[in-house]
RNA sequence: GGUCGCGUAGCUCAGCUGGAUAGAGCAUUUGCCUUCUAAGCAAACGGUCACAGGUUCGAAUCCUGUCGCGAUCACCA
């Protein structure tokens, strides 16, 4: 049982006791920084049953836990609050109880249940940019997170590889391409056919600027322009499965897969299953003639298939286009029923996808509830603020999109550049420099992503470089490399260190009080013993700027603390050897909690 | 216009399931490297928590309204 369910049992057996009242419940808060205790119970609430001043009912209860409750050694009464203060031994067993955990933090999974998370989800016609890598981080640390508190996980994404779009990249190729491949010209597959995207654009608006001189309205030159009428050709052939244009669609989007795995690879994501739209339009086409049996949809007389969502607050949503095509929604539809079909166990699913389209989840949810399924009300749309540069949106046309590999390429080098700066790791060599800037660059750039709350916008500045000092990921890597630093260095002049004294076993007796826990011991240990239920709370609310930002704290604190402690120098034993316990257990916190998000930590920079 | 989200220090953000004097980082200023890595530590400066009401012993936090910013309301995805 822990602490706080022992001291409210007996905190209400002596409200009882005193007042004769029955109570259920004491509210609890951390003690303040800047007063003395570990553990405070608000009194205030109390005034409502209890008729007696606050002071005096803290200090009845505060005598009692003292008496009644071993590591209770003291307390003390501001206003309404009654401050507790532990004896140094309750925090000598949490930290013992902390290492003797296998993988402190962690839940084990549960049999119970599965959680499909999505993520990513990019179109085939153009390369990833800084909005995809808020995706993936969240995506991916989401996931993590979850499984680190004890969810079985999948992490999927579906692959919009159909429509109209893809045939524009195709069309241009043909026209303009020559033949060209990634292999022939030395671009990444995914760069290639977005160039070809954009040539498309080009061409489009070429032709329509031409049949506007040759007298043709605005209007139905947009409509007219050959190269728009032929890539709607090309989608028809495509849906009736005409072979030449399936052979093209198939060898452009394997050049941009392979693309793509570069990217994710570089950004650390990974997937466990992957879904195409090209698979899945289908079934959910079936799936709307079901629910048109079941009149949970209706057909209008142009032969477009809807849903009447209006009882719900919402509007009309069409399923299904006149002519019998399937819209994103369908897809979606399908894809989601599919994916339960493969993975039985899923009981919820997570979309990670920005927030312009909270509306088309809402209709998505509702629609698979009324088409009957019990998982639909376990599904999640994890809504994320768009990122946006200093002036607006990131526009293609412009040129001001900020690229995925670009950016990390970017940040890679300004670790470099920092690295040299400070003239540390004479000793590395080019090929551990460069793994180490690799590290440190992409460690800056996901944190300053994942700290944010995921539904708030991002302002991101190219022209000003993500930080490496204070608030960021260099800082929490640099404090890591630290500890290691010490860690090692104890190995090297450890003697006679037993396992006990690294458990944190104090032989020196208790009478001469240098076993008294300094300050900044203590609340490093009281930052780590938080750190499972930081692991929950981020679970819960799907969000990884919960963990970064604990973890930022446990690092300040333990800066504080190897500032004003000497760890290595310390005479005692049994305290130097704690002090090297209690680092490396921060350093495993470090290292384990930036995993979920997914950030390396480095050994030394 | 309807719906949804956001508004906290000059800037970037925590805090939001109500609790003590609203916290960090950056920027500015000032100390600390013969001692475990100064990508660090310590401190100063900086606030009408958008505004107005309400609920409460107590509101940045909950409710209502107003203003500002954004998204969305397509036979696009």
């Amino acid at each position: 049982m822990n602490i706080q369910n022992v001291i409210q049992l007996k905190a209400l057996e002596a409200v009882e006791a005193v007042y004769g009242i029955t109570m259920t419940a004491v509210e609890f808060q951390p003690t303040r920084k800047e007063f003395e205790g570990d553990l405070t119970i608000v009194i205030f609430p109390m005034l409502r049953q209890i008729k007696a001043r606050p002071e005096e009912i803290g200090k009845t209860i505060g005598e009692y836990l003292q008496i009644q409750v071993r590591v209770v050694s003291g307390f003390n009464i501001i206003k309404g609050f009654l401050n507790l203060v532990f004896h140094d031994f309750y925090y000598r067993d949490c930290f013992r109880e902390m290492n003797e955990t296998p993988a402190y933090g962690l839940t084990e999974p549960s049999e119970t249940g599965a959680v499909m998370v999505e993520y990513s989800s990019p179109n085939t016609n153009k390369p990833l940019h800084l909005g995809h890598i808020r995706n993936n981080l969240l995506g991916y640390a989401v996931a993590e997170i979850l499984k680190a508190a004890g969810k079985i996980v999948y992490k999927t994404q579906i692959v919009n590889d159909r429509g109209i779009h893809i045939c524009k990249s195709m069309l241009a190729w043909q026209r303009a391409g020559n033949g060209e491949t990634p292999e022939s010209s030395g671009l990444k597959g995914d760069k290639l056919v977005g160039n070809y995207y954009v040539a498309f654009d080009k061409m489009y608006k070429a032709e329509v600027e031409s049949l506007v001189e040759a007298g043709r309205s605005r209007d139905q030159a947009e409509k007219e322009a050959p190269v728009l009428v032929e890539a709607q050709e090309m989608l028809r052939k495509w849906e009736a499965g005409d072979k030449e244009v399936v052979a093209l669609w198939h060898k452009m989007n394997q050049w941009v897969y392979k693309g793509f795995e570069e990217t994710y690879a570089h950004l650390g994501v990974d997937f466990d299953r992957l879904y195409y739209e090209s698979d899945t339009y289908l079934l959910g086409k079936e799936v709307v003639e079901d629910g048109l049996k079941k009149k949970v949809f209706y057909r209008k007389e142009d032969g477009s298939v809807w849903i009447d969502l209006t009882d719900e607050g919402l509007d009309e949503k069409i399923v299904l286009r006149s002519d019998g095509t399937a819209v994103y929604m369908t897809q979606d539809i399908g894809t989601a029923i599919q994916r339960v079909a493969d993975y039985p166990d899923i009981t919820g699913m997570v979309y990670t996808v920005g927030n312009e389209q909270d509306y088309h989840f809402k209709v998505l949810f509702l629609i698979l509830q009324k088409l009957g399924f019990t998982w639909a009300r376990q599904l999640f749309h994890l809504s994320y603020g768009m990122v946006d540069l200093p002036g607006g949106k990131m526009k293609s046309r412009e040129g001001t999109v900020v690229d995925a590999d670009d950016l990390m390429v970017e940040m890679t080098k300004t670790a470099a550049a920092i690295s040299e700066e400070l003239g540390k790791l004479e000793e590395y060599d080019e090929e551990q420099k460069k793994e180490l800037h690799r590290i440190i660059g992409l460690g800056a750039l996901k944190y300053y992503i994942l700290k944010v709350d995921p539904r708030k916008r991002i302002l991101f500045d190219p022209e000003e470089s993500v930080d490496f000092q204070g608030n960021t990921g260099p800082f929490i890597q640099y404090t890591y490399a630290r500890i290691q630093s010490i860690l090692r260095k104890a190995a090297d002049t450890e003697s006679q260190t037993s396992t006990e004294d690294l458990q944190g076993e104090i032989r020196v007796s208790q009478e001469n009080g240098k076993d008294r826990l300094h300050s900044k011991e203590k609340e490093l240990l009281k930052m780590l013993q938080l750190f499972p239920e930081t692991i929950t709370l981020a679970a819960e609310n799907y969000s990884p700027a919960v963990l970064a930002n604990y973890i930022y704290d446990l690092v300040r604190e333990f800066n504080s603390f190897y500032q004003q402690v000497s760890i290595l120098g310390e005479p005692l034993n049994s305290v130097r050897n704690f002090r090297v316990a209690l680092s490396a257990k921060v350093g495993e916190v470090i290292r384990t909690g930036f995993g979920l998000l997914g950030i390396e930590v480095p050994d030394r920079m």
